[in-house]
DNA sequence: ATCGTTTTTTACCATAGGGTAAATATTTCA
DNA sequence: TGAAATATTTACCCTATGGTAAAAAACGAT
């Protein structure tokens, strides 16, 4: 869900010519795991089409669903690529999807050439930090109900596209719960 | 908490010397605020000596507290500093505290003059994205109980600083849960 | 269209944590 | 040092959500 008019499918293409940097792409089938808990995650990823659900395991082995990444936006597993951590997450196509696959080597290239690259790239970050911020004061604020009526209103098309056990674990309840949630309303 | 060794009390005052920044700095008194929610955000603090803690009030005039930022640690109101919204936090010095005043001109400043300060300035947002994502999971999959073991062991200096009712709503419990939980172990 | 699979809803009781209020304990400072 | 203010704990009952299980609905492949 991070979108940046900067970090565009056009702009990436445009550089992936001008600068030579070989960007590959990957096709996805409806369910099909673009990365999974334990391999090493070494791209960001652009959605060009499709959708895209990031999820991981609780110690019980459920799914628990941790972001949604629709078309035209960026995804990757920060705590593998930022930090060189194990990966602990998983990337799930929720429908035919295809994703531009780039390194830290073809980001640093494009940063390196192009102006502006690195304030939108900190800007970009900062996006990213202040969503999870907002998200941990949601949490702590508002109830279960709320938090699913301002997911409704603002990302209407996770609900075309996604389970309602994949919306309810973002949420942070159970499926029943949300289902009981959706019946009072 | 946002720690790094590269935004140093040194370097940043050897910065302060070496480009001519112009650094300023504020002394609080205990429980005196640095900012206040409605007051515009224009600096990122670095704090020298003392305490913080980031807090907001939610729709009953609770004081629900976000973060806490102790010595060596860097914090601003990011909504109002990278997005310009209507700031919301309050920040708040729970002892005798003194902090540096960056404003986005000398931060600028400073990631133009520095070789890396680009890239360490990226890691540092990644590193406050990575915390509050790591915190929705926590949320998601560990009880208060767990999650208030957890601060305990991870960062104690707050529990000589901060009153029980501060890390309650840090956890998203009431100070009445919180002392049940205590009173348990 | 139909059978089998998957998803969603419903129903039941259990439990973590909330809200209010009062009782202690601790701190502050005159 | 003692009174007042502040912080913490305790106790009560209440509510939102969890867990298990089963029913109902929707989806998908033949």
């Amino acid at each position: 869900m991070f979108q940046s008019k900067f970090f565009s499918s056009k702009n990436l293409l445009d550089w992936n010519i001008e600068y030579n940097l070989g960007l590959q792409n990957r096709l996805l089938k409806k369910d099909e795991l673009l990365l999974e808990a334990g391999q090493r995650c070494d791209y960001f990823y652009f959605v060009l089409k499709g959708f895209l659900r990031v999820y991981y395991l609780d110690i019980d082995g459920n799914e628990i669903t941790h972001w949604f990444s629709p078309k035209d936006t960026t995804i990757t597993s920060p705590f593998s690529y930022f930090n060189k951590e194990e990966n602990i997450l998983f990337i799930q196509a929720l429908e035919e999807t295809d994703v531009l696959l780039i390194s830290s080597d073809q980001l640093n290239t494009v940063i390196e050439n192009v102006p502006s690259a690195n304030k939108e790239a900190r800007k970009l970050l900062a996006e990213f930090a202040m969503t999870f911020s907002r998200r941990v004061m949601e949490i702590h604020t508002k109830t279960a109900e709320s938090r699913y009526l301002k997911l409704m209103a603002e990302h209407s098309t996770i609900f075309q596209k996604a389970k309602l056990s994949h919306i309810a674990s973002f949420l942070g309840i159970t499926q029943q719960s949300l289902s009981r949630i959706r019946k009072n309303i």
